[in-house]
DNA sequence: AAGATAATTGAACAATTGTTCATATAAATG
DNA sequence: CATTTATATGAACAATTGTTCAATTATCTT
């Protein structure tokens, strides 16, 4: 049972103000989720090398991704796909080979900062 | 079984220069593991939330980010723990009441990257 | 057309995750 | 000291994740 005042916030917080500054600045659900949804796409060791090796060669197809990093096509491409399906990868396919890049210049900015993060650690 | 050649690369890859290249300038395993744990850290709705309210107010307890939030003490401490111990929350107890804050400006530089990449969709 | 190659996909599996619930600690108050 | 308040924690649970393996699609070569 939560009680609620007039202003629909619950009486019990110890920063009556600060907690309605903060509510008013509040964002929706959906976008905390598609925010999360993105910093999930960098969360996982073998993806975090795919963008990695694309931050050093703009351009990489799937085998030679695989190589670099030392797994399976098949592992690589599935990361691909989470990737793809958050837009952080887009590709260009010539013949048999799909060549993957970076799908712009945002998500190297936000990469570079993780690395920033931490390589100054 | 993969055949190597005499520089220890796979024979089997579509652009040898550039997989060179890229596997020179790799890092340790342990790096992309722990850059991928900085995303992860950021990767969850609870959490972005979290984040996102203590760049709006410098420092809040728990029971003002679960009022914020809306949700329990519990699940709110528990994701706390998480961010603490990615090193991305500091926090200061004054008697009863913990006081929640971002790390550094690092995280604040991180997280904003993050925002500016969603909202620039 | 047949075979080889590059990549994708689906199913299955163990491993990890986030929440809830109950309980525990720690500090303030009566 | 007993109670209340603020937070933390452990166990348990369903849900999600990342890889492997096998099979498939698409394209090139002969």
């Amino acid at each position: 049972m939560i009680k609620r005042n007039s202003d629909n916030f619950e009486i019990s917080c110890v920063e009556k103000d600060k907690v309605k500054s903060v509510k008013n600045k509040m964002k929706t659900e959906k976008f905390f989720h598609y925010l999360a949804e993105t910093f999930k796409a960098m969360s996982d060791p073998t993806r975090t090398k795919i963008i990695y090796s694309l931050c050093q060669e703009k351009e990489l197809c799937v085998r030679d991704i695989a190589t670099i990093i030392g797994t399976t096509n098949s592992a690589i491409s599935h990361q691909l796909r989470t990737l793809r399906n958050m837009k952080l990868v887009k590709y260009n396919k010539v013949g048999k080979v799909t060549f993957y890049s970076l799908d712009d210049i945002h998500i190297n900015n936000l990469f570079a900062e993780g690395l920033r993060h931490v390589e100054e650690e």
